[in-house]
DNA sequence: CCCGAAAATGATAACGTTATCAAGGTTGAC
DNA sequence: GTCAACCTTGATAACGTTATCATTTTCGGG
């Protein structure tokens, strides 16, 4: 098989210099080459079938125009969006993008950070495993957290706010007259869960109500996947078994609301006439439920295009970068499954 | 700043040659090398700080290591899981995984092609944006398709038997009683919906039913993506106003299917008392529903996977390469918006 | 018309690895 | 002890582009 042709080939055919052939071809736009030699090289190009090698290129500036994107589990409803945003931004600014799943595993989100320095990807984009991951492993590769975790606080970070989201929902839930306010959380690992509880007993302080028993619950599988919602399922029959139940609850993601309101809808317990839910996120799903599920809304979207525009502005500014937080708010979005205690 | 450390400041530091320390690092499994060199190597390397630059590695080999995706939307439900199992599949065999969105745009999709050439990506697997789609762009790159449609037959492709599927949801409808079955089918674009039509109208035939009038919907939208339920519940509100109603629907995904059910449940029509609907995909937002909805379920995930080997195969053996069409079974997963007429 | 500056082009050295082939060592059978 | 066969290691040439510097050409002002 014949040798692909190189700009070499096309510097022969136009008898131009490679260089010259170099700087019509791949150069930066600004370049000094006189127009009617352009159109000799390219010309020439066409006539040979040239195709620039990007690996060659690549190698010899030593960068990739490709970002990484290292996160949980593509199939989590949360991501999609999320990514989505991402690309398009970097789409639009000339980055290709690889997606990288660690399933919740600070081993395989190391490999992937060791994979990220050998690949010379451009940056990166991680949402941590955990609030203990390490980003040694990464050395220079310049990169953006989304996370808005104090844990986090001397990294670059995009995030929303989900406290406020959480007291957006209470405040609402409470403002329509609930004072039994249930807490669902999934996942007790995960460093979500802590700060919501912390801010969930501080509302009840605040309100100078008393927490009655049996208002948080703690599933101990690893949130907001589909796949545990049959787990969530299960924890939900549990807790809506008790007696008197909340008038409300508040689901850290909307997999462990929906759940709560299947379980609900299954017992009879009227939505939200009996017990109003509210959830977190705003994933699709939330939308063909009955009621649909009243939710606190993160732009995922717009998180994506911040975290990605953070991130390119971080590679092209290597001296004298100051660390950024950038926090989106959240909204509520008001679906149905949630009414007047 | 001073250069990254190479495979040559390792041979200086042990004393070997350069070849050497390559074959003890990089090299193959099968290679021959002493115990001891090898351990004074990676000493060697340990201590000056070796790192393997890969874009060197994979511009001397003119490969990546790397596959491509090109789908239409990883928005859509039906692709998060789709790609998990490549991605899984892939990196098991030492791949990394770029994806790519062609937003149904035939014009993205072929830059797209442009890119994997330049890239040098090792393979492809592809989703096509529509029946046309020309893959000559790819020139050599090999490539696995990830449909069952007739217009592709002699590519290599990955794919859901959905006829198959269609016609057992069909039978079962019918044999629950159902004979004013209405079909619902999106994007007239769309490569998907002739063959919908004619199987459905062939399935009354041979059930010697005549077809009733107002028993096809076709919904000139792009199909089967969240961005599209509401056009897809204003469709329904319409269909579902007219007398007298279907006593089952098949909706060819399960957006249109939620859609549906949406509507009903708002119109205050019985499912599945008074209508059956059934979907396709199993896409998780059906288990929330309620009923849940029943459909016609694709596996995706293993889809996924078999692509994903089918691709690998595929750039293993080079020569002799037989076409291979893999169609895969779907299956009705029952879970309660079906029942008897 | 000449000169200097600027613009355009040319020549060539990297970039760090892999692959090829040659050279040197070791082993075992005769 | 010799020789072949094999196992290790070494030297070195690519791979195709970009970047640097040198050279040539162009152009305008005096």
């Amino acid at each position: 098989m014949g040798r692909r042709t190189t700009i070499i080939d096309v510097a022969k055919e136009c008898g131009l210099s490679q260089a010259t052939v170099a700087r019509v071809l791949n150069g930066q736009k600004d370049i000094q080459v006189k127009e009617k030699t352009r159109e000799r090289v390219l010309k020439a190009a066409q006539k040979v079938g040239y195709r620039r090698n990007a690996l060659a290129a690549n190698f010899r500036r030593q960068q990739t125009n490709t970002i990484a994107i290292s996160i949980a589990d593509i199939t989590n409803p949360f991501f999609p969006e999320l990514i989505k945003g991402i690309q398009d931004k970097m789409r639009d600014c000339g980055y290709s993008v690889i997606q990288l799943n660690n399933e919740w595993n600070p081993d395989i989100e190391q490999e992937h950070f060791q994979y990220m320095v050998q690949t010379c990807v451009d940056g990166a984009i991680i949402s941590p495993s955990h609030p203990m991951t390490n980003f040694d492993t990464l050395e220079t590769v310049p990169f953006i957290l989304l996370t808005n975790s104090d844990l986090f606080s001397n990294y670059d970070t995009v995030g929303n706010d989900s406290k406020a989201g959480m007291r957006i929902a209470l405040e609402h839930l409470y403002g329509l007259g609930h004072r039994r306010i249930a807490l669902l959380v999934g996942g007790s690992m995960s460093s979500g869960s802590s700060w919501r509880r912390d801010l969930f007993c501080e509302f009840y302080r605040e309100k100078g109500m008393s927490l009655p028993a049996n208002m948080q619950v703690a599933c101990d599988f690893s949130v907001s996947s589909p796949a545990s919602f049959v787990q969530a399922r299960k924890s939900m029959e549990n807790f809506l078994s008790q007696n008197p139940l909340p008038t409300a609850v508040f689901a850290s993601n909307d997999i462990l609301g929906l759940a709560t309101l299947q379980v609900a809808n299954e017992k009879g317990i009227q939505v939200p006439e009996q017990l109003s839910i509210v959830g977190m996120d705003g994933i699709f799903s939330g939308e063909v439920s009955s009621p649909p599920l009243t939710t606190v809304k993160k732009n995922r979207a717009e998180i994506g295009r911040m975290a990605a525009q953070t991130l390119i502005d971080k590679i092209k500014k290597p001296q004298g970068w100051q660390t950024k937080r950038l926090v989106l708010p959240c909204k509520l979005l008001e679906r149905g499954s949630m009414g007047p205690a």
